[in-house]
RNA sequence: GGCUACGUAGCUCAGCUGGUUAGAGCAUAGCAUUCAUAAUGCUAGGGUCGUUGGUUCAAGUCCAACCGUAGCUACCA
């Protein structure tokens, strides 16, 4: 059995998940899912990336501390990747005690050994906010051709890269007064003096050859100094023995996968050295976006080994995603959240989908809608699922829903089967797109074979009942191999299977083992086709999402509203009389409300943290004068007041005793 | 600008170390079929493999230049 770690990149804590987050937490996701499917021991682990300079002035437009603003992100991001059956062991944070106990050691260590150095830095400092300005955070006229408004490290316009201070002009975005140049001693980590240990790192197989060319031009260019040290005000972890100095973000991001694995250990009882030790013959598997190389396998891999811990054995660097051949866009509405994509379609299709897209370089993926659905409808339904469909009928009217004592077709068995190693050796280096592709091959081929055997002819002759049921049989013996070969990319369309096949969980191994003489469970509905214009209104509804939220930034004060606003909104108490769930939609309930002089429905996304019969008979409240709203279930006359982040943590608003139906809340 | 990838049918891609008439799926058209969530099977059309040169008996496959696309260019999170 092998013992392995396996990461995905830590999403920053000032924002949603979208789909480029989820486009790597899948592919992390369908790699520990097979390693577990072949019985090792495979640990997930994950955590939100909390600090920086982001962090601190979102916390600050919203009136909030930086503790809240992250605990209230991190519940959220834990709720959006549970839904995409994201299996993470532990999703912690970076602002943790764990972490901030192996900063300070591997800092400490560094320094001790004589590769942290100090020196002085001149950076351009905002006088108003008292804090020094990231390049990001200073705006001017491009040094080269003058064009206005250019952030601080390279001009939109002509493309030239120079330094902040060089900037015309400069403002800082943050206050808009002009910034000042000031001194400023910086901690830095010693990088060229790991230039030989990284050259032999970086071709030990544990980075993608594409990636090792990448790297090796940027070690041939010479390698500086990292700084590591922030100025305060910071929201960070103080770096030992200073005064006001922090560790820069980046310095303590990637220590939060020693953290949160650590916290994990701590929780069940596992030997945290034992993985991280230098001769530890565990593995670590990080999966990252190419964007962050750099931090990953030069920084990330020098650090750990100068401070006594092993190095990561392999670092899958997936590509960028694009829509329909483009940037993600907020505006466009092609900056999905997670939880749009889910008030629009299952999970799984998403995750069918890259799957099918990604393979084991770091080319960039593009999600075509067109594209998707073809693949969906096509792939899974027609071909995959309608395999299981179209035999299991037979099998329910005539053979009462037994599957014959002996395989039909051995050698057609066997040339499934044998498939697994090859499968199995694409998933190991993260070819899934191949899987994919081989397995709707041999789905091909079974709907050929049903095809030409006929079943529906052959029933209507009793002398041949036998075939017709051993023929069915092997479909549906075909199908449980495909969807076994493609349990770890599917896995709730799995779960529904392995429900109607009635032979518990499957692994690599068993599934490689027939069903004979086994009964089968009462088959449902295991996928539905989608439609493109389905597509077409998510994309919409994260355009509407997208646009308040950007003029809420800009706006100067957009956290005051006059009291005549407040009246606007018509709130009164509402007795809930009926609750039901509603067919076909994943997290919505049929609310019907008394409130006082009628009764009116109301649909509410709150089906994960309740259940209908609780809530018959409580008081809440509701938005009384909300324009009704056409949803795809029905109409929905109103709003009910919860609060939470989602998931199982939603609460239900309550008055207290004696409130009736259609008081209002003022 | 430099670097790293990529550029094969309308779309998404296979084509391993160069070797018979360049493949698949989707889409399109025709036929068949009705067990299945209109699903499936068979057949057909469609590509001078980004361009131009070169190496070779032989190149989509190697080399060079050029064109185009994407990303990176580290003190941005």
């Amino acid at each position: 059995m092998r013992r392995i770690l396996v990461t995905s990149a830590l999403p920053y804590a000032n924002g949603s998940v979208h789909l480029g987050h989820l486009l790597e937490h899948i592919q992390t996701d369908i790699w520990v899912r097979f390693q577990r499917m072949r019985g090792h021991q495979c640990i997930y682990v994950c955590a939100d990336d909390t600090h920086g300079t982001a962090t601190m002035l979102l916390a600050e437009r919203d009136g909030v501390s930086e503790e809240e603003l992250i605990k209230r992100l991190h519940a959220e991001h834990i709720a959006d990747f549970e839904r995409f059956h994201i299996s993470h062991d532990n999703y912690y944070s970076t602002h943790s005690d764990e972490n901030q106990y192996y900063s300070n050691l591997i800092y400490t260590r560094l320094r001790d050994r004589g590769f942290i150095y100090t020196d002085n830095v001149e950076q351009l400092f905002d006088p108003e906010r008292k804090m020094f300005l990231a390049d990001r955070n200073v705006r001017g006229e491009c040094p080269r051709c003058g064009a206005e408004n250019q952030p601080g490290d390279n001009c939109d316009s002509c493309g030239a890269t120079y330094d902040a201070r060089e900037l015309k002009n400069p403002v800082s975005a943050i206050s808009n007064s002009t910034p000042i140049l000031r001194n400023s001693e910086h901690y830095f980590v010693d990088l060229p003096k790991f230039t030989e240990f990284l050259r032999e790192y970086i071709h030990n197989g544990s980075q993608q050859p594409e990636i090792a060319n990448k790297l090796t031009e940027w070690i041939d260019g010479g390698l500086r100094g990292w700084d590591i040290s922030r100025d305060a005000p910071y929201f960070g972890f103080p770096i030992p023995d200073t005064v006001d100095k922090f560790f820069y973000v980046w310095m303590d991001a990637p220590i939060g996968y020693l953290a949160s694995f650590k916290n994990w250990c701590t929780k069940n009882g596992v030997d945290f050295d034992e993985f991280w030790r230098p001769d530890s013959d565990c593995e670590v598997h990080h999966f990252i976006g190419k964007d962050i190389i750099n931090f990953h396998c030069l920084f990330w891999p020098s650090v750990l080994h100068h401070s006594d811990f092993r190095t990561p054995l392999k670092v899958h660097v997936h590509g960028m995603l694009t829509m329909d051949s483009e940037k993600m866009s907020k505006s466009r509405g092609t900056f999905v959240l997670a939880q749009t994509y889910l008030d629009f379609f299952d999970p799984d299709l998403l995750r069918y989908y890259l799957g099918a897209r990604l393979g084991p370089n770091s080319g960039d993926i593009d999600f075509g809608r067109e594209d998707f659905v073809s693949r969906v409808n096509s792939d899974l339904v027609g071909k995959l699922v309608n395999i299981a469909a179209r035999s299991e009928g037979f099998l329910a009217k005539n053979f009462d829903n037994k599957l014959a004592s002996e395989l039909a077709e051995p050698e057609l068995w066997q040339e499934f089967v044998d498939e697994s190693d090859r499968i199995a050796a694409w998933y190991e280096e993260g070819d899934t797109r191949r899987v994919v592709r081989r397995v709707m091959e041999l789905a091909d081929k079974c709907n050929q074979y049903l095809a030409n055997k006929a079943p529906w002819q052959l029933i209507k002759d009793d002398g041949r009942r036998d075939e017709v049921q051993g023929i069915c049989s092997m479909g549906i013996n075909l199908y449980r191999v495909l969807i076994g070969f493609l349990k770890p990319i599917v896995p709730s369309l799995t779960d529904r299977s392995e429900e109607f096949l009635n032979a518990g969980p499957m692994t690599w191994d068993n599934l490689t083992q027939p069903l004979l003489s086994h009964r089968l469970s009462k088959f449902g509905r295991l996928l539905n086709r989608i439609e493109l214009k389905t597509f077409n209104n998510m994309i919409e509804a994260g355009a509407e999402e997208a646009t308040p939220k950007e003029t809420e930034v800009t706006d100067s004060d957009p956290s005051e509203i006059q009291i005549d606003d407040f009246l606007k909104v018509d709130l009164r108490v509402a007795r809930i009389v009926e609750a039901d769930v509603v067919d076909g939609a994943d997290k919505l309930l049929r609310l019907r409300l008394d409130v006082g002089d009628h009764e009116r429905t109301v649909l509410s996304g709150i089906r994960s943290a309740y259940k209908p019969d609780e809530l018959v008979g409580r008081s809440t409240v509701v938005v009384a004068n909300l324009q009704p709203r056409k949803m795809k279930f029905g109409v929905s006359e109103g709003m009910v007041l919860a609060a939470g982040p989602g998931g199982s943590d939603i609460f239900l608003l309550a008055p207290d005793d004696g409130a009736q139906p259609g008081m209002r809340v003022t």
